[in-house]
DNA sequence: TAGTGGTCTAGACCACCCC
DNA sequence: GGGTGGTCTAGACCACTAA
C-alpha cells in the first residue's frame, strides 16, 4: 500500500490530510520512541507532495507534542513526555535544604466497580476499573486518588502484578495497554477533608482542601482515564501563564 | 530608513531577526489594530527576503498572539485580545436562571507608594503607584485587588479622573500609557481571609481564601504590574489543559 | 477586479549527527 | 561522507475581501 489516507478524505489542504494520516499511525504504534519516522523527503515521495507540505504537517505535530525533531538525526515520536503530574499542583516546601524530594506511589486498590455518575459521563461508560492510591513526596503523603478507566481499554488491569507499577500509571497504560495519553483536562476547586482522606493524608477532618479532577484523552480525542485528586490547600501552589 | 533592525543583531537566522523587528514595531505603536501592516510581498521586498521568510516571521508572531491574519484583508494587530481576567478562576455559580453577570470594578484607592517587598522585587523597583479595587460579579463582591504599578512607566496614574475606568484596567494602560500586556504569569495558592478582605467580600474571618499573585509583563518581556488578588476558596474553579 | 493571505512546488545551500 | 532536519528562494495558483 502507498498512501492510506485514514477517516479524514474531504476536500481539505493536503498538510491537514497528511497531519491526520500520521496522527492515525501514531496512535496506532507504527513507529516507537527509539526510532526515526521516515525522512521528511521518503514521505513526500510516499505520499506524492513536496517536502515543504510534509515539514507544514510535520510542523503541525511538532507543536501539538507529538513529535520531536533532531537536526541531522530525524524526526521522532515524542512517547511519554507527556508532563502532567498532578505534583505540579503542589510546591516543594522543604524547611531545610534543597531534597531532591522523590515522588512515590502506592496502589491501595485495584478492583472492577461500577464508575460513579461524574467518571460515566466523562469516559462514557460505567464498565471500569477502580483504583486508588496514595501519592507522597519524600515519605510525606501529599495526594489521595481515586482513578477510573474503561475495562473495554484496560482489560486485566486489576491483575497485573503489583511490581508492574512504578511512580506513573501513564506509561503503563502505553506499555501494556497501548494506550497513549496525549492531553488532558485538569479541574481545580476547593474543598473539605472526610474523615477518610483526612486519615491518609496525615491532617484533621475538614481540613482545607484543594480537589483536582482530570479527564485523560488518547490521541484520537477519546477519553480513557477520569481520576478525583485531593491534597492538602496548604502546601497548593499553581503557576498559569496567560498570553 | 529601510530596515533598521533592532537590538537583535548577530548571525541568527533572517526570519528570527525579521519576526524581532516586527516586534519592536508594533511595541512601539507604529501599527494600529484597524489597519493592516504592510503586506507580505511589501515586507519582502522591505526587508530584501523572500516572501516564504516573511510569512515564517508573521506565522511566529501569530502564534505569540500579537498580529492576527484576515485572508483577503491583510494582517493586523491584535491590540486588547488579551483574555486573562482573574474572573476565570471564579466560576459563576448563579442559583438560579442564567442571568449574563455584569462584571463591575469598583476603585477604592489610587496613591503613589513604596511597593511591598513581593512586587519590588517582580518589577525591580519599588517606586509604584498603587491601586486597591473591589471587583463583583452582578454587584457580588468577588475579588479583592492590590495592584502595584512602577511610576516610570505611568506618570500621573494617580491622578487620572475617576471616570477614566471602566471594568478593565489594561486598555487603560494601552490607550493612557501606551504600555501593551502581552504576557501575565499568575500563581494560586489558598490562605485565610484577614479581617479586613473578609470585610469587602462579605465572608467570615479566617475563611478560606484562593489568592492569586500576577505580575504582567509588556511586548519586550518587561514587567509592568505586580498585583495580588483574593477571592473566597468557595468559589474558586479553575480549568488547566495540558498538551 | 485588484490585492490580500493560504497552499504548494521544486529546487538550493547550510548545520548537524553518526558512521 | 552521507543522510537528516533548518533555512531560504522564486515562483505558481487558489480563496477570500473590499472597493
Amino acid at each position: 500500500m502507498t498512501s492510506s489516507y485514514a477517516t479524514t478524505d474531504s476536500r481539505l489542504p493536503a498538510y491537514v490530510r497528511l497531519r491526520d494520516t500520521l496522527t492515525a499511525r501514531i496512535g496506532a504504534g507504527d513507529w516507537t520512541p527509539d526510532q526515526p519516522i521516515p525522512s521528511e523527503a521518503r514521505l513526500a515521495a510516499e505520499f506524492d507532495v513536496s517536502v515543504g507540505t510534509v515539514r507544514k504537517a510535520v510542523d503541525g505535530l511538532v507543536d501539538e507534542g507529538l513529535l520531536e525533531r533532531r537536526q541531522g538525526s530525524g524526526t521522532f515520536v515524542r512517547a511519554p513526555s507527556f508532563n502532567a503530574t498532578l505534583f505540579r499542583f503542589f510546591a516543594i516546601r522543604e524547611s531545610d535544604g534543597a531534597r531532591p524530594s522523590i515522588p512515590s506511589s502506592n496502589v491501595i486498590l485495584r478492583s472492577i466497580a461500577k464508575a460513579p455518575k461524574e467518571a460515566a459521563d466523562a469516559l462514557g461508560t460505567d464498565s471500569t476499573i477502580k483504583i486508588v492510591r496514595l501519592r507522597s513526596l519524600s515519605d510525606q503523603p501529599v495526594l489521595s486518588e481515586e482513578i477510573y478507566i474503561p475495562t473495554s481499554r484496560f482489560a486485566g488491569f486489576e491483575q497485573l502484578p503489583d511490581a508492574a507499577f512504578g511512580p506513573l500509571l501513564y506509561p503503563v497504560y502505553f506499555e501494556r495497554f497501548g494506550v497513549m495519553v496525549k492531553r488532558a483536562v485538569d479541574e481545580v476547586s476547593f474543598g473539605q477533608a472526610s474523615e477518610a482522606i483526612a486519615k491518609q493524608l496525615g491532617i484533621n477532618m475538614n481540613d482545607p482542601l484543594a480537589v483536582i479532577r482530570r479527564t485523560a484523552f488518547d490521541v484520537e480525542g477519546k477519553p480513557v482515564e477520569w481520576r478525583i485528586a485531593s491534597g492538602s490547600a496548604t502546601g497548593f501552589r499553581y503557576r498559569s501563564e496567560i498570553n
